[in-house]
DNA sequence: GTAGGGGTTCCACCAACGGGAAGGTCAAGA
DNA sequence: TCTTGACCTTCCCGTTGGTGGAACCCCTAC
């Protein structure tokens, strides 16, 4: 499989391919050509480095699951522990996030939104309000 | 002021300070030696910034915001609208989160988490699992 | 032979700073 | 007066996870 055919397949752009090969996540083959030759197996990490990085995973936890996903003798608690420490990192994101949504929408409301210059959001910014 | 007064005063490290000016949001005077002058309206900027970066507005969007904050003759529409983009882009991650969210807390649920090498973390990540 | 659609490398760039080096400045104390 | 230490300056590199582009090679079809 050339790049073309395998960022086709594993819904990865071929530059990703390529960078993930750079940092060492894979390792395809080369053609006498200098092209890489990607087998199936390449095309199984690909697929799977696609899903962990949808699920938020770093590159660093993706290295390691990956690890772990070729390690026949892994324990599940090795994954469950990564998975765990992902998951506490994405609810405090999630409870930031809702933090600004809540002041923000709060905001908005107050703000009349029409051609004076009178705006609640800007005073709440301003060092006034204090 | 010198940058480190400002610094303990707004709340942003001087290096922060430095790239504010270095990309034009601030401009603070300068004294013979060098070193810069912060005025009292630095002061008010700086704090105005780092209250619209903790609510997650992009350097950009505090850009835009600074420039209306400044502006007497600015609508409170123009800000609505900035805010509410901003919003509508902190609800799309949140859902997102949300997402990502659901799926690893089922995973973690599903594994055991011994010693054991089956994981349905992994499973679930291989392109068996389709 | 040439046109196109692959592929390759390398270099630069994005956000929003942080770390650290190398050196100038200032105020206080011996 | 000298020195010490805290402060300031600029400059450059590193971060995360890629993306865009330039310049160039390769392969197939017409």
């Amino acid at each position: 499989m050339n790049i073309g055919e395998i960022a086709t397949r594993s819904g990865l752009p071929a530059k990703t391919i390529r960078y993930y090969e750079e940092i060492g996540l894979i390792k395809p083959l080369r053609d006498t050509n200098g092209y890489r030759a990607f087998r199936q197996q390449d095309l199984h990490k690909l697929t799977f480095l696609g899903r962990a990085r949808a699920l938020g995973f770093s590159i660093e936890d993706c290295r390691n699951l990956l690890a772990l996903y070729e390690d026949q003798n892994r324990s599940s608690a090795d994954v469950k522990s990564i998975a765990r420490d992902h998951l506490a990192k994405i609810e405090q994101k999630i409870a930031d996030l809702v933090d600004m949504q809540s002041t923000l929408t709060h905001l908005i409301s107050a703000c009349a939104g029409d051609n004076r210059p009178d705006c609640p959001i800007l005073n709440s910014l301003d060092v006034q309000s204090l």
